[in-house]
DNA sequence: TCTCACTTGAGATTCATTCTCACCAACCAG
DNA sequence: CTGGTTGGTGAGAATGAATCTCAAGTGAGA
């Protein structure tokens, strides 16, 4: 129930709240935009304002529950935080994000921190380039 | 000689490209906004303006005279396209960056990028952590 | 020096995101 | 179940980065 995760994460349990969630859980594309949510709800004859979506998802995000990817292009997304750990490749043509998972660079990448002398709390790596065939056409994915 | 960078790209010689690329070769901090160059010019009593500044980084960057880099928080900052590829690392807590290359990972991310059906054309790898000892204590470096 | 295409600066414009504020709804107490 | 308090919400204004517009300016070859 998607009540218990709000209330678990210490947010009060509203209707806007529920159906952004719902939508992201639900949602045919893993990673969408604040616009694209908010379209969506719009066409299915919900009335959430804007504001509410980028404050629900800016809550969510700070309690863990989904995460924020900034690609190039000024391209924000955000996707439900679950399963493990991976990264995105996105197609400079059409837009379309797929994910990735790599354990040798995951495990360059803490050697060369701690090469560096960092501690690595983070990174972002995302691929960019064109995606093949009959794929790349439209504008989404 | 600047200008000759300039000419060997293409772009006709004007005061303010060689302001700008001139700025950008002598400033203390390899990797500067928008703004700052804009503010820094100006302080030094240039009358360039901003859209101009935004004009000559984008022509700079087609050109492969410098490169852009999109860090968290939305902060597009250039950097003097020298010397060998690299990938960076940001320290969240003083904002200090380093530079690193790694060819097990450059590699990685083409194989990757084929693997998914993707023509790589680009890529954006950047790790976040706390730098380490007294290097670590100033706003900036 | 003269000319013309390319550049520039200032301000308007766009676009994503955030803020403001009057109104409203969730949750607890009663 | 119901009313009050508190925090949430929607609409539109405001913000900030980046881009566009266009009249005026300027580099560079003739």
């Amino acid at each position: 129930m998607e009540s218990e995760e709000l209330r678990n994460v210490g947010l009060k349990v509203t209707t806007p709240r529920l159906k952004i969630l719902g939508l992201l859980e639900n949602a045919k594309s893993k990673h969408m935009t604040a616009e694209t949510i908010y379209r969506q709800l719009s066409e299915s004859g919900e009335v959430i304002g804007l504001a509410t979506v980028y404050r629900a998802l800016a809550q969510f995000e700070a309690a863990g529950l989904i995460t924020r990817h900034q690609f190039e292009g000024g391209q924000t997304v955000f996707e439900l935080e679950r399963g493990p750990h991976h990264d995105h490749i996105v197609c400079v043509r059409c837009g379309r994000v797929e994910e990735f998972y790599d354990k040798v660079i995951e495990d360059r990448q803490r050697e060369i921190a701690e090469k560096l002398g960092f501690t690595l709390s983070d990174h972002a790596l995302t691929l960019y380039g064109e995606c093949s065939g009959g794929t790349c056409t439209a504008k989404n994915g």
